[in-house]
DNA sequence: GGGTAAGATATTGTATACAAACTTTACGTC
DNA sequence: GACGTAAAGTTTGTATACAATATCTTACCC
């Protein structure tokens, strides 16, 4: 996709992930078109990707607005992340080799300097732990499960998450990095698949005791 | 989406699964728009809708291509499909009223007496086939398990499984819904998702005992 | 006063024209 | 003859105008 669709689409998702635009919100394509400084063409492919990635809700009558995830949505998400990524590390397993493992090292040590900063730099945590795991999905070298993946992107979710973990979940998070790292190195498909449901796990109840409350002022 | 939208979309898809655009064809917009009688803006909707469906392929200067699924894309569509829809059959076990059982026991009568004629009728096996897992899918009242499975359609696959099935295996799949169902009538979740995870496995591999120069006919 | 229908307004869907990008071809140079 | 380059042709991307459809407003009838 092109320039004028690409910018549409980041400028869009912004926007929700922002809360600018919160959950219910209708997004008129008319008026997205005048915010992105593009017509509505592009943005109505933005919308389109937004709307598998389910960022997007549509009313009967094709009206778009930023969806609302309850509880029960993310509980889902979670689940379903849970199976594929564990999935994806167990075809990982038998298919890394140095060069892959040296960047799935360099990625855990980035999200570990991060944590253990006076103050941990949430940003830096979420590129490294993004890295790390899109490296391990790439790895796993299925073109299905990686847009199967992409269409379950959960960042909003995770930053969430993030945002609220101490440094002690943060510094969890990487240990369970450091774990996978191991067991990758032994090729082990079982026990990188079985720490990856945990870690995933682990994540969705770290989320789950976050207040709502809490979670609103992520938006403000 | 609207109208012309669907209809370029049904069109074009029947086009790759007829086999007349077979794995590699290039997918001109304006070609596609002749031939479904619409404008190059909903064949472009419809590209994108198939796109995600991995029914066609973009090069890196973003032209359309027919996707070619070679055996180990088959091999990992049916590993996610089996995955997922066990999901969907565990949660399901748990929601099933009445009224679901009785549909899912219809759609597996009518299985049945497709299969018990002179000569089985591959046609209203897969419809009753259709139904029986959309009815397990639905009743898991998860949007995003269906959304995921919408993106992971495999009905080519299934319908070149089932045309070289022989009656007894045909019979065997009627019997393995018979079991998911007792195990939904005894709100088991466990047990569900074993028998679903089995029967897409033993689908898979009736799949690959498939010959490719047999499949290839299917396409004459 | 409430409900309904008709008109007005807002929003999305489609077609078409033009712009940008990529591919191919032909020509010139080494 | 091979390689590089430029120009022509092909294909996709974007903008805009118009059509269809949904939603809202208002006025009228009960």
């Amino acid at each position: 996709m092109s320039r004028a669709s690409n910018h549409a689409y980041a400028e869009i998702r912004s926007l929700i992930l922002s809360g600018d635009a919160p959950p219910g919100t209708q997004l008129k394509e008319e008026q997205l078109a005048d915010i992105c400084g593009v017509s509505r063409t592009p943005v109505r492919d933005a919308l389109r990707r937004l709307e598998t990635e389910l960022y997007v809700v549509r009313s009967e009558s094709q009206r778009a607005f930023v969806a609302d995830w309850s509880h029960e949505d993310v509980d889902e998400m979670f689940a379903l992340r849970g199976m594929l990524e564990a999935h994806a590390a167990a075809r990982a397993a038998t298919r890394f080799d140095r060069t892959g493992l040296d960047a799935l090292i360099a990625a855990n040590a980035m999200i570990e300097a991060a944590v253990l900063r006076e103050r941990p730099d949430i940003g830096a945590f979420l590129d490294g732990n993004r890295s790390f795991h899109r490296i391990i999905v790439e790895t796993a070298a299925s073109p299905r499960l990686t847009a199967t993946l992409a269409t379950l992107v959960e960042q909003p979710v995770v930053r969430r998450t993030a945002m609220h973990y101490g440094r002690e979940q943060l510094a969890q998070s990487a240990r369970e990095h450091r774990e996978l790292i191991q067991a990758f190195e032994a090729g082990d498909a079982s026990w990188a698949q079985a720490v990856m449901t945990a870690h995933i796990r682990r994540a969705f109840h770290a989320f789950s005791s976050v207040r709502p409350q809490d979670a609103d002022n992520d938006a403000k």
